[in-house]
This record gives C-alpha cells, sequence and structure tokens, in this order.
DNA sequence: GCATGCCATAGACTATAGCTATGACCTCAA
DNA sequence: TTGAGGTCATAGCTATAGTCTATGGCATGC
C-alpha cells in the first residue's frame, strides 16, 4: 500500500515543525537557510496537500490550530525516525575515513544505536563513527581481526578474548495479529508452541538460534517454519499483514504491541531473555571515544 | 536542528520498501503508477544521496544489499508515522461529510486512533470517520449536543448519561533526561517531585490535572512549573533537550524510555493510572460503524 | 506618525522528475 | 543456439514546481 501521491514532502513537515517551536515564519525560514516567502509557500501548500489549516497568522507570528496542534504531534514522530535514519547513515557512510568504528548486530543497530549515535554526535560533533552491520559472530571477528574498536552484540556467545559491558536487555516474545486465536489465551504452553508453524528468519539468524535452543533443552523438537524472511522488519510485516504468530525480538515490536496492532502471547516456561553487550578485545586499550560512548549508556 | 539539506523524498523511501517488498523495480514502479525508468531513476537518486548502495541488481530483479537491510529497517519506521498521520488526517478532514464522527482527547488522537483508524479504515473502505480534538470535558460535550457519535477520553470524568467501553489503560510517569541527578535515583518521594520545578502542559490540561490532583490528596502543595508548554509533544522535545523532570503519559515518552533518551523515576506512593475509555450517550442506539469500530478494539 | 517586525503576492528563473522510446543484458526453454 | 520474456539503464524532451528578489499591506509599539 503506498503512500498517497499528495504525501507532503519531508522537507515541508520539518519546516512546520520549526514554525511551531519558533513561533514565526521568517525565522523558521531564516533557520532552514531559505527566504521568508519560499516558507510561506512552502507552507501554504502544505496545508493544501494535506486539507487542514495548521497556523493561526498574525502580525505577531504564527501559532498552531487546534487542528495544528495534534498534526504537530504526529510529523513530530515522522521526523524523529527521519533523524533516526540520518544518525545511523552517517554511521555507516563514515566506513572508511571514521575514528571509532563499531560492529553491531541487527537488532542493536537499528533499534537503539541511531538514538545513542545522534546523541554521541551531538556531544561530540568533530569526531567520526563508522558502523558495519553484520551478524554477532562476525562481530567478534571483525573485532579479533582489529577491523572494529567496538561492538554490540546479543547473543550469549562465549567471549573469552573480550571485555564487555551489558547495555540492556532483549527478550524474544510470541506474537501474533489480534484476529489470531491465540490473542484471546491468557497462555500457551510450550508444546503448542513448537507445533505451530511460525514466521521466522532464516536458519543461523540469532533470533532463530536462541528459539531452536530454548525448545530443544526443554525437550522439544526445533519449531516449523510457515514463512522464511531475512530481516526482522520482514517477519515484523509479514506477521502484521498475515495470520501467523512468531517470536521476535520485544524492541522490534515495542510499538506494535502499545497500540495494540500486535498482541503478546505468554507461553508457559518460557523466557527467552538476552542481555545486550558491548565488547571490546582484552588485549588493547579501548579508544577514548569508546569509551566516552560507554559512558553514554551506563 | 533542522534535517539535512539532501535528506531523500519520503516518496522515494516508500518506492524503496516496494522494492525491497517486491523484489523488482518494475513491479515497484506498477505498484506506485509510475514507469519503471522513473523508478529506476529516483532508486539511483536516492543511493546517491544517502551515499549507501542499497540494492544488488540483477537480470533476475533487485535485493537489497547488507547495508540496504538495515536502512529497509529505518525507513519503515519512516514510512509507519507517515501512515499514521496519513490516516489521523483522513479522519480529521472527513469532519463535513463524514458518516462516523469521532471526539477524542488529544493523547488518545496522537498516539492511539492513527493506528485504530488505519485498520478500521481498511476493513470498511467505502466508509468515512471524522475526527475532532479537543480535551476531555469538551468532548463530553459534543456528544451531548448530538455532535459527534464517538468519544474517546482519558480522564475520570464522571459521565452518568453515558455508556462507556474501556479501550486501553495510560499512566503518568515521572521521566528525566538520563543526565539527571535522578535518573540514578532508585526512587524519589512524592514531597520531593512537589517541591521541585517541573516542565508542565499549561493549567487545565488533563495531565496537569491529574497531577496536582494526586499530590493535593497526599496532602502536598500543587507541582511548581519552571515552563510551561501547549502540547504534551512540546513537553516531551522540552525535557528532552533540557535537564528538568515532568510528569507525562506513558505512551507519549515509550519510544524515549525503550531506547534509553529519557529514564523513568519511580516517585513512591504515586499511582497515577487512567482508564482510556470509550463514551457516547446512553439514550441514542450507537450506529453501526461505531460498534464495528468498538469490536475492532476489544 | 513612524519604525519595525510580521506575512502575502508577483514575475522570472531553474532544476528536477516525469514520460516515451530504445538498448543491453541475463535466463530459460524449445 | 536461438528467440521470448524478463530485468535494469540511457537519452532526449517537457512540464511542473520550487526558488529567488522586490514589493506591498497590516498590525504593534515607541
Amino acid at each position: 500500500m503506498p503512500l498517497s501521491a499528495s504525501f507532503p514532502d519531508l522537507t515541508a513537515l520539518d519546516l512546520y515543525a520549526s514554525v511551531v517551536e519558533l513561533g514565526s515564519l521568517g525565522r523558521a525560514a531564516k533557520m532552514h537557510g531559505i527566504a521568508q516567502p519560499s516558507a510561506s509557500s512552502r507552507i501554504r501548500n502544505l496545508e493544501r496537500q494535506l486539507g487542514v489549516k495548521l497556523l493561526d497568522r498574525s502580525a505577531r507570528g504564527s501559532t498552531p490550530t487546534p487542528e495544528g496542534i495534534v498534526v504537530s504531534g504526529w510529523t513530530d514522530a515522522i521526523l524523529r525516525a527521519a533523524h533516526d535514519l540520518e544518525a545511523g547513515l552517517e554511521a555507516l557512510k563514515a566506513e572508511q575515513s571514521g575514528r571509532l568504528r563499531i560492529a553491531a548486530s541487527y537488532t542493536i543497530a537499528e533499534y537503539l544505536l541511531p538514538t545513542w549515535l545522534g546523541r554521541f554526535a551531538r556531544e561530540h560533533p568533530r569526531d567520526t563513527v563508522a558502523l558495519d552491520v553484520e551478524n554477532s559472530t562476525h562481530v567478534l571477528s571483525e573485532l579479533e581481526r582489529g577491523e572494529a574498536d567496538l561492538g554490540f552484540i546479543e547473543t550469549p556467545l562465549k567471549t573469552p578474548s573480550m571485555k564487555e559491558q551489558i547495555v540492556g536487555h532483549d527478550q524474544l516474545v510470541a506474537v501474533v495479529p489480534p484476529e489470531h486465536p491465540w490473542a484471546t489465551r491468557t497462555s500457551i504452553d510450550m508444546t503448542e508452541l513448537a507445533e505451530t508453524p511460525l514466521v521466522m528468519r532464516e536458519k543461523g539468524s540469532g533470533t532463530r538460534e536462541a528459539l531452536e535452543q530454548a525448545l530443544t533443552d526443554a525437550g522439544h523438537g526445533a519449531p516449523v517454519s510457515v514463512l522464511e524472511l531475512g530481516s526482522t522488519s520482514a517477519v515484523r510485516s509479514a506477521v502484521l499483514s498475515g495470520n501467523s504468530p512468531t517470536v521476535i525480538s520485544r524492541l522490534a515490536v515495542a510499538s506494535e504491541l502499545a497500540d495494540g496492532q500486535l498482541v503478546e502471547v505468554e507461553v508457559e516456561n518460557l523466557k527467552i531473555e538476552r542481555d545486550l553487550r558491548a565488547v571490546w578485545p582484552a588485549k588493547k586499550p579501548l579508544p577514548k571515544l569508546a569509551v566516552a560512548l560507554l559512558a553514554d549508556l551506563s
């Protein structure tokens, strides 16, 4: 389902957010480095596209209408996500020239690092960070080969030659869409989970390994897949638009659980908790920037 | 802090998401109603703007590179927020012609209704919904005057002439940025909260009333404000970039709490829980569409 | 009454994104 | 091996939409 053709430009939303914050079109225009009439026309255009009057204009400035306040909440959410993309991307791009080289697993890179790096970048505007996204095993080998300074992993792999610091926690949870029969059950048992076909990541992914481990440890067979997908967000989309359960990182579905698009199903005796860990080679001293980043997180 | 000037267009991100989903530029182009070369050029442009190679193109289609997969996760987050805006907006715009007229308070309208209405719109594509955003008291009077069919409120107001259904729960929590001294405390007591200047909504808002009520009920004075702002998202931004605490709806800061941009502070003996309720006039029969919407939520 | 903000309008310019038509390449099957 | 049916890329044209500068109107406040 593509976005409506007349969906406004992100730069227009960004400009509108600045107008709300600064209280005037002209000031917002200056902050964005454009002329005042351009800002006026962009906002007018935005109102036309949205079909809503956003601002009360007066000789003393512009303040949002009641509708404008509500819209402002929605646009803020979009802009936050956009800034996450920017922060993550800047780290990805710094690859070649970067001073602090980070290697992280997918879940951490997608859901946590953009925020952490965004804050870090504001506090250290002159420094660059390079981000390499790999699976957890590969993160460790990059660290050993000296190709990265600091790693973030989410699996309970043994790391004898590494120092580590716990930077958060994650949990695998079983989720279904609200229409699924499980959504109204108080809990299901592990046998039922093991016998029900699930949407899953491909074999070898950390999430899937953890689930298989937990099930076989409890004497059950390996889980059955109804569909295998190559990324966590693909799994989430599939569950949202289909009617099969999955077992997935709670971080990846936090907002869907909050607004009821997905429902968490308790599985008896199944607790898959994972520490999110920062790791680095024990033999090398930790670079100063890495120390600063870790201090931010503790 | 405005967005980077070269930030890609949302339509390009949307197109990219479709390419990842469908596995081919041409199919994605068709889905978006543009010609294949246009899609090719837009994606090429997107890669140039982001500075990252997103797709491996081959004669059998296009699949995302490892970096592309990560970027896809970030763009999905942006697009989800954009769809929320679309859903909420469509309801706002339907005002004049709408069949089902909804009146909701700010928090529910901003954080929950877009998702609910998005799902509802997919299931009832021929029907329209109008959304009016007011404070809770005004929602009730709109219902009584027959200007709305269904209301959503978050305050414990008495509603003798209304029927109601609980559709969720919210909780007011005290939050601070991670640098604030409270962030490392296990808990603070209510006296300390009452004496510390807070960032707050303006007098008369539901959130502020609830906090004042809870404090005076416990024998404390009214809370002191260091800054008063007109919307919940303005309060959130102020706390994120300043160094003062606030007491705010957990829904409004769910993602900031999840990724550590804000820290929840436990306040001893302070529990401000609020039922989120759908309400409608007892004397009139509930319109069929309203029944359908409520069924979705239960 | 005049200066100083604010926002809106007008007209010229430019850049960009879209289209159609075509070409190059790969894969699969006859 | 050759042709059919996919894939994506390139070229050249056009139209649109966004930008700027210059100006004007309108409140507010000294």
